[in-house]
RNA sequence: GGGCGCGUAGCUCAGUUGGUUAGAGCGCACGGUUCACAUCCGUGAGGUCACAGGUUCGAGUCCUGUCGCGCCCA
């Protein structure tokens, strides 16, 4: 009977996430939901996915933002805002060639090998294969972003906004080209900027080199100059030696010059404040080719800038012997070699930092080029404003100091990259006249000048050059739009702090410059998502959890709710499938409730209105009172936590509601009056209507598949949990609140004394529950409170005043409750005398804490009234329970 | 070297603007087929809130310092 009458009501004794989650998101995608629906008068909502790389698999990361994102972008939509959440993808320009080259290399071919046209065809063939698997693999997830709008970096629009933006900054002099010192990948053979350079810290060497000094061949503490160096190899780049202007053990040497080792070179000797005088020998070898700081310094002195290696990673010709020898070779040989001429003084183990390339590890080479350059101070003026200003917040507000320092400190950005698979660098030259023209048209035929053949610069741009327009190039910049004109700016940007600068200051100062708007108003940044172990996944580590896998067992609701409810903004956080399982055991308990529910639902006439379930009205249970009042409450928490960007904390708070309060307590107690008179049965199937059906709505932006579910079994308005209204708390019941608190607290008291007294847990029992002014109240609740406590209803006694005294009863108190339990025969005598002498000794270091804080003058005169009142309750009821029980205590004979 | 974050129960973490006896889940112990759920229910044990000072009537929360761990920048 039971089963037919659940099955009737449509759903399975177990929840399965695989049955529940499959179809829905069609569903919700042909009825067009995902796509903002404009009202006018309203403000949108308005998030710009960060794009994932087009080639990248699914990982935990993707699936934290969606989760985040989707949550941001559901609870908008359901308050009614116009709400876009636009998803697109991103070229990954090293990455993406990358994964073609090595497709070839499986050929045996290079890039080469095809030519620049072919080899590109062939990454958008690689590109074509992979478009579709974003779309597929957010839908996993559930996330409710416009399709419609979907947006790669390489569409014909974000390209035309890339070379559009460049043009203008070139024509403003903010893109310049220029021979600089720039960071190399000798694998990648690109430049870099330096937010792709990775600085670990390495065990090394630090070689004390000998340089004689000209004119001191002879013996003489002069005759060599000590250097001391991390990297040997560059020495054959050395075009001086530098040491501190004020360091009183070279200043006679300044002005005179060394004799390079090997090459044989004259070099100067340089005063240079740079050179830190307690580091080595005080001296260093200079150089400018090869090192950021050598580089300054050799600008300083006009001193020649040799370079020394191919951007392979082999040595030149400049090299002399080691030409052609890859750096580490070089390195060993050089040092050999000047071990051998007797120039190597002294080798001692150093740690250093050592840059390498973010994507491969390659070790980089700094090394001089020309680049195009962003002029950083113009563009980062602005966005520093924003920030210090408030017009620009993040939360957790801590990184826009991160931020601000950055961007404080900013050096110029270099954004040609020597790749092919990108958005090529809009300029060409007049092979003729060697005229220069930037354009924004994809194609440049003739020199505008003197009509000869033009070629275009080799180099694509910066994956980041693009990605920092995202805000407006996805929304039809440079066309005046309709959605550039709603959607600009967005509301929050959301994303992980890793990518800060990288991304986040950039998409700032690109929208200030090129829309004169900040692209949003709030930066949200998450942290990390690590491995149990508290180490970050990675496919080599093997430790990484897998999100297809994970929702295929567990379902995405789960995942998204342990992701959603496990950390705090800009923390990392550390997953394991437990906590994937325990989300997935909260959706199954949302899931029996609802079941539960159903079967008094269906054999009620559910009140409805507008909003769904009508409030239920007129002369309420207290446990009726008590659930909507717990519901108000959490409603407003949510509320208040989501608007704070508070995610996790709402989504902790919903559920301790759902589980501990409307599950464990008022369900439970509600079941008596299920057994009761039909109107009882209607009146609390309309609670758990509305309690239910809300609750559902409340937990939707966390769990968007199983309340979508749910919510269309229950009673309810509307075409979808989707799109159904947020809902808004009502007024608290504070009575209610206190009174079954203090029901729940002596239920609680009885069956921990059912419990040390052994009594069997399904043997019902005799109780007086002696509870002054909440005598009424208990009275009304006496069957939900005999029922959870297991008290026969024949032998319960409600009543006000001094509970009397019995033989062989065990008293237990609650607050401003007392329960006498006779247990006759189940009560061993010492035991209880025991017992109730723990509780008076507790009941009476309360009082004694409460009498002690109320004795203190200064707390009484300066804390505030309530705060003060609550410690004279406090001591009041305490000293009550001390005297209660030791009258008891004398009761019990002896 | 500069900056930031973290340190709360065995583990993972909450703890909003300072205010009763610091919470949850997992794990652990004991007990439960009461007609939604064993993907469950009940009861319990378990914390000097890293340490030392300070501010305050009152500090897990604010300030200073120390130690440990992590991250970012140079």
């Amino acid at each position: 009977m039971d089963e037919r009458a659940t099955e009737e009501a449509g759903l399975a004794k177990a929840y399965d996430p695989r049955l529940v989650e499959a179809g829905v998101y069609d569903r919700w995608d042909a009825a067009g939901y995902f796509a903002p629906h404009d009202r006018e008068e309203r403000r949108p909502f308005v998030v710009v996915m960060p794009p994932p790389n087009v080639t990248g698999e699914l990982h935990i990361g993707h699936a934290l933002f969606v989760t985040i994102e989707d949550i941001m972008t559901r609870w908008h939509r359901m308050q009614g805002d116009p709400t876009l959440w636009l998803p697109g993808a991103d070229h990954a320009g090293i990455a993406g060639q990358w994964v073609v080259e090595k497709e070839l290399a499986r050929e045996g071919l290079t890039r080469h090998d095809l030519g620049r046209e072919a080899f590109l065809a062939r990454v958008w063939d690689f590109m074509n294969r992979y478009r579709g698997r974003i779309r597929e693999q957010m839908t996993i997830l559930g996330a409710s972003c416009d399709w419609s709008r979907f947006t790669f970096t390489m569409d014909p629009g974000p390209s035309r906004a890339v070379r559009k933006v460049f043009k203008r900054l070139h024509d403003k002099g903010l893109v310049y080209r220029g021979e600089r010192l720039i960071s190399w990948c000798p694998r990648c053979m690109t430049a870099l900027s330096d937010l792709e350079v990775v600085h670990r810290e390495e065990a090394g060497f630090l070689w004390h080199l000998a340089y004689p000094v000209e004119g001191a061949d002879g013996a003489g503490e002069d005759a060599v100059l000590v250097v001391a160096t991390t990297r040997p190899e560059t020495m054959l780049g050395d075009t001086a030696v530098a040491v501190h202007p004020d360091d009183e053990r070279y200043r006679h040497l300044v002005g005179r010059r060394v004799r390079l080792p090997i090459l044989d070179r004259l070099i100067p000797i340089v005063a240079d404040a740079a050179v830190d005088p307690a580091f080595g020998s005080g001296a260093v070898k200079v150089t400018p080719a090869h090192d950021p700081n050598d580089f300054e310094i050799g600008r300083r002195h006009d001193l020649p800038f040799l370079t020394v290696m191919n951007l392979d990673g082999t040595m030149n010709e400049a090299a002399g012997p080691f030409a052609g020898l890859p750096i580490a070779a070089a390195r060993k040989a050089v040092v050999d070699r000047l071990a051998a001429d007797g120039r190597l003084l002294k080798t001692e183990a150093h740690d250093h930092s050592v840059g390498h390339c973010d994507r491969c590890g390659t070790v980089i080479e700094p090394l001089i080029s020309k680049q195009w350059f962003v002029r950083m101070e113009p563009l980062a003026a602005p966005a520093i404003e924003v920030a210090k200003d408030g017009s620009l917040a993040f939360v957790p507000d801590r990184f826009k100091g991160v931020y601000l320092n950055w961007l404080e400190n900013i050096h110029d950005w270099c954004i040609s990259r020597q790749l092919w698979w990108g958005h090529r660098i809009p300029v060409w030259t007049c092979l003729a006249c060697g005229e220069v023209t930037v354009t924004e048209e994809e194609r440049l035929d003739a020199c505008p000048g003197c009509g000869g053949a033009v070629e275009q610069d080799p180099d694509v741009l910066d994956t980041w050059f693009s990605s920092g327009l995202w805000p407006f190039s996805t929304l039809g910049w440079p066309d005046e739009t309709a959605d550039l004109r709603r959607f600009y700016p967005g509301s929050v940007m959301e994303t992980g702090y890793e990518i800060l600068f990288l991304w986040v200051s950039r998409m700032v100062f690109f929208g200030i410059e090129v829309m004169g708007e900040v692209p949003f108003h709030t930066v949200y940044l998450h942290g990390t998502v690590r491995d149990v172990e508290g180490a970050k996944m990675s496919k080599t580590k093997g430790n990484v959890i897998d999100p297809t896998a994970v929702t295929a067992e567990y379902g995405a609701d789960a995942l998204r709710f342990a992701l959603a409810t496990q950390g705090s903004p800009g923390v990392d956080m550390k997953l394991s499938l437990q906590k994937v399982e325990d989300a997935r055991n909260f959706a199954n308990k949302l899931w029996n409730a609802t079941r539960f529910a159903l079967r008094p639902i269906a054999e009620a006439e559910i009140a409805m209105d507008g909003d769904g379930p009508a409030r239920p009205e007129g002369e309420l249970a207290l446990a009726d009172r008590w659930i909507l009042s717990r519901l108000d409450a959490v409603t407003a928490d949510a509320s208040r936590l989501l608007g704070a960007h508070l995610y996790g904390e709402a989504g902790r708070q919903l559920r301790d509601f759902v589980w501990s309060e409307l599950c464990d307590w008022y369900i439970e107690a509600a079941k008596v009056r299920l057994r009761g008179t039909p109107e009882e049965r209607r009146a609390v199937a309309q609670t758990l209507a509305y309690a239910l059906e809300r609750s559902v709505r409340l937990l939707h932006p966390f769990m968007p598949f199983v309340t979508e579910a749910l919510w269309a079994e229950l009673p309810h308005v509307g075409e979808g949990a989707i799109v159904a209204a947020w809902p808004e708390g009502g007024s608290r019941d504070e009575r209610a609140e206190a009174d079954f608190g203090a029901l729940i607290e002596v239920v609680r008291a009885i069956r921990t004394a059912r419990t040390e007294a052994n009594v069997e847990p399904g043997r019902w029992i005799a109780a007086g529950i002696h509870a002054d002014g909440r005598a009424a109240a208990f009275e009304g609740a006496r069957r939900e409170l005999g029922a959870l406590a297991r008290i026969d209803d024949d032998e319960l006694t409600i009543a006000a005043g001094e509970p009397a005294a019995g033989e062989g009863s065990v008293t237990v108190v609650a607050g401003d409750v007392v329960a006498v339990l006779p247990l006759a025969g189940l009560v061993d005598l010492a035991a209880e005398r025991a017992r109730l002498g723990r509780e008076i000794a507790e009941a009476a270091a309360e009082r004694d804490r409460a009498a002690k804080q109320l004795g203190n003058e200064a707390f009484v005169a300066k804390a505030p009234p309530q705060v003060v009142e609550v410690q004279r309750k406090r001591l009041a009821t305490a000293a009550e329970q001390v005297a209660l029980l030791e009258r008891r205590l004398g009761a019990l004979g002896g």
